[in-house]
DNA sequence: TCAAAGCAAGTGTGATCACAAATCAAAATC
DNA sequence: GATTTTGATTTGTGATCACACTTGCTTTGA
């Protein structure tokens, strides 16, 4: 009997190669759709179309409009009466809400992780600020694209340590439905001079280094709030202008 | 010009007809599988097939399979690897994820509820209250489904009044996620006595009355962590067995 | 007798088509 | 000239088909 041979010889082979993997077509669409979401591409009451996207994507219709359909479901996207879908519109009400459960749920998740973050965790999270360092340090240019990237990677690093899987999706969710309107105001961020989110940013390390879990809750909301207000005054004075 | 006259005989109309609506066969497959997850219809770990729900719900595959996908994206089902798709298991884990998340935001949402109810929104859940003595005074037999649906009934209206488009669909999704496992404890608890659930829901309705936040989110708390660590402690007591 | 190979039924995924509803622009009507 | 009507195009929805993968059973070989 080889059987014992056979097992071991698969199992060196099985050493060598990765597993390929079976990602759908539709998971990919869905993936892509996300990133453009959260990455603000889309514009806040954009129309999208099924045929629309699926010619931008080089498919079919069939896995774009199941990915609509999550999408929706998600409240990242909205269908309309007359069965069009769109990215949300931002309204002061909206933002206000978004706001107050982003603080609510991401504080919870960051006081979690402040008592499972073990050095290696926070050294983690430490070389993503060294990066966003680095990239402040060599280009005078704004690369906003690798600034949203890199402050999604900072705070889902620290959201995946906190150990609730019912917890991330819906902080994923959140980001999904908050990522139109936050892209307008980095934007602007860049425009009106460098507040320095890496600040906000370290001040959040030192309170998980030292697992103060209040500490990181507040320098989170403090970090979380800052678009968001900023976004509220400009929206306030725009409403205020169209009155006149 | 008739115009004016025209419209004004519209409007009449209008008064007089309700909306059709336009459900489509995917919202009411989507709507059928909610509610029977939610109502603790299907089993843990059970697995689900599109030929075999088409079927069942007589359409076709195309509705089931995007309604599936929506249902996966919340966390209501889950997706194998081998591509079928099963509702999620219960673990002692899990059940302690759910309950701190369903604490955390429904107990947000009643805190918000708590300062807006008006005497028209408490009047509503009394007569829920009302409904459920008088389900208890008929019939000797449990009706495990109406109560579900009170249940159900009694706990959204209020959270609806929170006032929050972003939670609302959150604790939805919540209650989807620990369906499955809460129709297993009420399911116990009917068999183990009568232990009054009114009796928790009138202490909310009174902190709602008289505008006590704090006293509404801990009965709530109290309300919600019920079945929970009934169910916990069922499942314990099963692991232990299963170790002898 | 038992494990491995082979086969058949079942299942999810993606593409395509048919149809109804919505949208927009041009034409007709007052 | 403004409004309504009409018609063409676009769009979402559902059904059906083709294909690939999985699964479970039967058959084959040692």
């Amino acid at each position: 009997m080889q059987k014992a041979a056979i097992e071991k010889n698969n199992e060196a082979i099985a050493a060598q190669l990765a597993p390929v993997g079976r990602e759908t077509v539709q998971d990919r669409v869905y993936s892509e759709l996300r990133r453009a979401l959260i990455g603000g591409l889309f514009e806040p009451s954009q129309v999208l179309t099924i045929r629309g996207l699926a010619d931008a994507l080089v498919t079919s219709t069939m896995p774009v409009r199941e990915a609509l359909g999550r999408l929706i479901t998600e409240k990242a996207l909205e269908a309309l009466p007359n069965r069009s879908v769109r990215v949300p519109p931002i309204t002061l009400e909206r933002l206000d809400d978004l706001l107050r459960a982003r603080i609510l749920i991401e504080g919870e998740a960051i006081a979690l992780a402040a008592a499972r973050m073990g050095p290696r965790q926070i050294a983690t999270i430490e070389t993503i600020l060294g990066e966003w360092d680095e990239m402040r340090a060599l280009k005078h240019k704004k690369d906003v694209d690798r600034e949203v990237t890199l402050n999604q990677s900072f705070h889902f690093e620290i959201y995946r340590s906190c150990g609730s899987a019912v917890l991330i999706p819906m902080i994923e969710s959140l980001w999904l439905q908050s990522g139109p309107c936050i892209r307008v105001a980095i934007y602007a961020f860049s425009e009106a001079g460098e507040v320095d989110t890496a600040q906000y940013h370290r001040r959040i390390v030192t309170a998980l280094a030292t697992q103060d879990a209040q500490a990181a809750r507040e320098s989170l909301a403090a970090d979380i709030s800052r678009p968001f207000t900023f976004l509220r005054s400009k929206l306030q004075s725009a409403a205020a202008k169209d009155q006149t």
